[in-house]
DNA sequence: ACTTATAAGTTGCAAAATGAAACCTATATA
DNA sequence: TATATAGGTTTCATTTTGCAACTTATAAGT
């Protein structure tokens, strides 16, 4: 199967995966959460090269997840800004965030720290049961599979 | 910058994404996390060619999420398992799959549906302060760096 | 004994993606 | 006129994919 295929894949992990799943898009993602703008500053930021940046942010629009906003004209000038879409992959960076830290620490303490500005402290994610509010953890949810028929994996 | 090397900027997500941040990686976390265990599971699932599935296993083990398990002698045979250090990949996955479930569903519904042992419920991951318990979301943390001289894009 | 099946790869090669540098366009500033 | 800034596009060598065929080891069927 090709890449491209993925995310005709019956699962929603795979859909997610064909819109930010490859090299350099998630950082560039990490990159607007953290409060790059524009073109400049994501490659920057990113590492990535030129044509690389240019190629991700609008893919990036075109899959709705940053948008362009005319900032400037003569020249004209774009900001590349998060929509809903794309704030909601924040639980997903602070996932990778949460992740980092404690299997990457270099000794040194976190590189990155985020205070809950509801509490003033600075956290990590802990992800939560929608439903009862408990934590979950590996282990600690069932699988299961709306239709046998299609599995996860099932392609359409 | 070439792909190698991201794991070298002074940032936790770009550490992480070094590891599993490339094409069809995350995808066999997902299956590794559904339960799929040996190589041929892998590979159907995925949908990832032969070759790449070789690789990426191979890859997995190294950064210690995989861990290999001879389940059978003559012939050899192998089951991939998740680690400590895998199994803690879990907070990322289900943020991908609510995340899929909400700006991918089809219109019947998602495709996987977990369910809360503690609660029994079907749900969805939100992740919580691991201070004070409450919601997070975007805007809701203040990023700080700990070291501003050392940004996170920052190449160490 | 011969054939087929299963599991887990390895190899070869064409096609696609990446990375680096150079180039282009438009405007402002010295 | 020369230089700088911002945001690209183009070119081309190097890497990475994707696919099929091949390999190894063993068991089961006829």
């Amino acid at each position: 199967m090709k890449w491209e295929q993925i995310g005709q894949q019956h699962c929603s992990v795979a859909r997610s995966l064909a819109e930010i799943g490859d090299r350099w898009t998630l950082l560039l993602v990490r990159d607007a959460i953290m409060g790059a703008k524009k073109f400049e500053e994501y490659l920057e930021r990113s590492g990535a090269a030129r044509n690389i940046v240019t190629d991700r942010l609008n893919k990036l629009c075109i899959a709705g997840i940053l948008e362009k906003h005319l900032y400037q004209e003569k020249p004209d000038r774009f900001e590349y800004r998060l929509t809903d879409k794309g704030k909601d992959l924040y639980p997903v960076l602070i996932g990778l965030l949460a992740w980092g830290d404690k299997w990457h620490s270099d000794g040194g303490g976190p590189p990155i720290e985020l205070t809950h500005r509801a509490c003033a402290k600075v956290t990590r994610a802990i992800p939560h049961c929608s439903e009862c509010s408990e934590p979950m953890e590996f282990g600690s949810t069932r699988t299961h599979l709306r239709d046998p028929a299609r599995p996860y994996w099932f392609f359409e």
